[in-house]
DNA sequence: ACGTCTATTGACCAGACCGGTCAATAGATG
DNA sequence: CATCTATTGACCGGTCTGGTCAATAGACGT
């Protein structure tokens, strides 16, 4: 691990972005050492020089990965007692990031959809994706909300037409730009407005 | 394939479930043939006679699971003009189905998932699966619906949202019985109700 | 120019597993 | 007991794996 960190960052980047985009493809065990190696444009003897094993440098990613996501999204999130509001922040900040990092994303996803007994997630993964989904938060207006739909019901309702929606417009719409998409975006919060809060608030 | 459909409908099916599964749990090319004549009890040799290799064993699983599914999804479907109540009865056929069959569910959305060039499915696959996402209908009462709801969102919504309860649901109640979901699922198509229709409709 | 030292290479392991074959065998039938 | 078919599983030539290590390249001090 010290002889990666002191690699020149452009090189870090290069390997990085090998094996996160092998790890997201493959399964953890399918996975293969010498793609990496390939694609990062180095030799086998130098991966695992800098990692010692496939399992390190799987963990490694993990961390990595992980730390970074987590601090991007939350990184100076304004307060609001509005929860589509808040929602329609975060996917717009989660798009963004997933257009800049892609790999990263892909990453976490599978990671979170595998998790093979022995090697787990650590406790910060599961919080960057679960920060992701859900929004734990007392400071949310429900008095807004129509008869019969509470804070969690929302919660989820939010959850599942952002990620139905994002899903959708990535398959119809491929190689748009993310600013495009957002625009485009707005009219699904105003339906959401629509749906879950009474009338004229 | 004819000495496969002279074999008692026992051994048939330990065969076809064996297979299923395989080819659920891993991509066409890391499925092994091994794993699959283990887990059905037969030889090796057996496989291989019945269905001459693995290509036509796979093309075989694509044809006959999205025959039986098709068929039973659509058996005596009621006609209806209220969308939710469509959607209601499509997903309880969908439980009921994925609950008695979960193999085929899980093998149907991987090919859908997978598409490799060399492996295409079949037309009647691609309408299989399209037929459990996607309603075409001209017979809906869009009337009912809010202000600023048509009937594509609308039936977006219901699909997002029935797949995203249908997913929280498998997660956090993994082994609970289907009628006890679909009943637990009512609730989801009233708050749909609320949503989506005008007060008093 | 030369010796020193570290970073990097890639040919090379042993082993796992692959799809597919086929001579040998088991079991049913007359 | 002879005949015939259904089934077996050891075996084949391959591919690919994670990991090793002697050989090499390149930077640096003198």
């Amino acid at each position: 691990m010290e002889a990666f960190e002191n690699l020149s960052q452009a090189k870090q980047q290069r390997i990085i972005n090998a094996a996160l985009r092998e790890f997201s493809d493959k399964s953890y065990r399918s996975a293969s050492t010498n793609t990496i190696t390939e694609q990062a444009g180095i030799s086998k003897g130098a991966l695992f020089h800098y990692f010692g094993s496939k399992q390190q440098l799987y963990h490694y990613l993990m961390d990595h990965t992980s730390q970074q996501i987590k601090a991007k999204v939350l990184d100076g999130l304004p307060r609001t007692d509005d929860l589509i509001e808040l929602f329609q922040i975060i996917s717009q900040r989660k798009a963004k990031l997933a257009t800049s990092y892609p790999l990263m994303f892909d990453f976490l996803y599978r990671v979170f959809r595998e998790q093979p007994e022995d090697l787990k997630y650590t406790e910060l993964v599961r919080q960057t994706v679960e920060l992701m989904n859900v929004l734990s938060s007392d400071t949310i207006d429900t008095s807004r909300f129509r008869e019969g739909i509470d804070l969690a019901k929302a919660i989820d309702i939010c959850s599942w037409m952002t990620e139905g929606y994002a899903k959708k417009y990535a398959q119809t719409h491929p190689q748009m730009a993310v600013e495009d998409m957002l625009v485009a975006a707005d009219e699904l919060f105003d339906t959401l407005r629509v749906m879950l809060y009474k009338e004229g608030v």
